[in-house]
DNA sequence: AGCTTAGATGCCTTGACAGGCATATGCCGG
DNA sequence: CCGGCATATGCCTGTCAAGGCATCTAAGCT
C-alpha cells in the first residue's frame, strides 16, 4: 500500500515544514530512534511521530523495528527527486558563474 | 523594506506550492509578463499576481516595468540557498554511487 | 478628459495542516 | 500474564494560505 502512496506525495510540501528538515538533518549524521529525535528536536513525541509518518510515507526515511524501538534512517532516493527539479537551475548559475569568471579573468 | 523582508521567508515553504514551481519553470525559459504567465498556467490573473508577489518577496524573481506590463524574471540567488541545504545530501549519494561503481568494477 | 488594458490588492470562504493531550498498540522483562 | 516503556494514532482546536470575485491603480490611447 505504501509503495504506491508515496509516489503521489509532493516532496516539496513535505520539506516545507522546518521540523521535518531538522529531522532529516539529524538523520543525515546517523540513524536514530524516535526518542533520540524527541530529545534532539525538543518537540513532543506525538509531533515527532507524526512528522516521521509523513516523511516515511513520502519516502524520505525508512524504519526498522528493534525491540520496542523504531530506528529511522535516511532514504536518499526521494531527495534526489528534489535535486532533479533543481538541476536545470543549477546548470544556469553554473554557466553564469563561468561567464563571470571569464569576465574577471579579462581584467 | 523588501531587502530586509525576504531574508526571513522560508524558501521551501515558497516552493511547496506547485503553481509557484511552474511559474519558475516557465521563467527559466524566458522572462515573461503576468499575462503570459496567466495564459501558460491557466490560472486566474489575481492568483498569478499573488504567487508572483510571494516569489518576489522571497527573492526568487525580480520584475521591471515596461509600459503597463510587468516583466518578471528569474533570480537564481535564492534557489542557490535551497541547493545549499541539499548539498550535504548530494555528497552522500554521490559517494554512495561511487562506492557502488567501485563494487561493480570488482565483478 | 474618458476609455481600455495590465496588473495589484482586499475581503471572504474553505481546506489543509501542525501541535497538544489523551489514548491505543506493541514489545519487553519478570 | 502483567506492568512498563517506546511509539503510534485519534480527536480537537487554532492558524494560515490559496483561490474566487470585486475593486483599485497606473499607464497608454484617442
Amino acid at each position: 500500500m505504501e509503495h504506491i502512496a508515496w509516489v503521489s506525495v509532493d516532496a516539496f510540501a513535505v520539506l516545507a515544514e522546518p521540523s521535518r528538515r531538522r529531522i532529516l538533518d539529524t538523520l543525515r549524521r546517523a540513524e536514530c530512534s524516535v526518542g533520540e529525535l524527541v530529545d534532539t528536536l525538543e518537540l513532543s513525541q506525538p509531533a515527532v511521530s507524526k512528522h516521521l509518518r509523513v516523511l516515511r510515507e513520502a519516502g524520505f526515511v525508512s524504519c526498522r523495528t528493534v525491540a520496542q524501538h523504531r530506528i529511522y534512517r535516511l532514504d536518499l532516493r526521494r531527495l534526489r527527486a528534489v535535486d532533479d527539479w533543481l538541476a536545470p537551475y543549477r546548470r544556469m548559475w553554473e554557466t553564469h558563474l563561468d561567464a563571470l569568471e571569464r569576465h574577471l579573468d579579462k581584467e
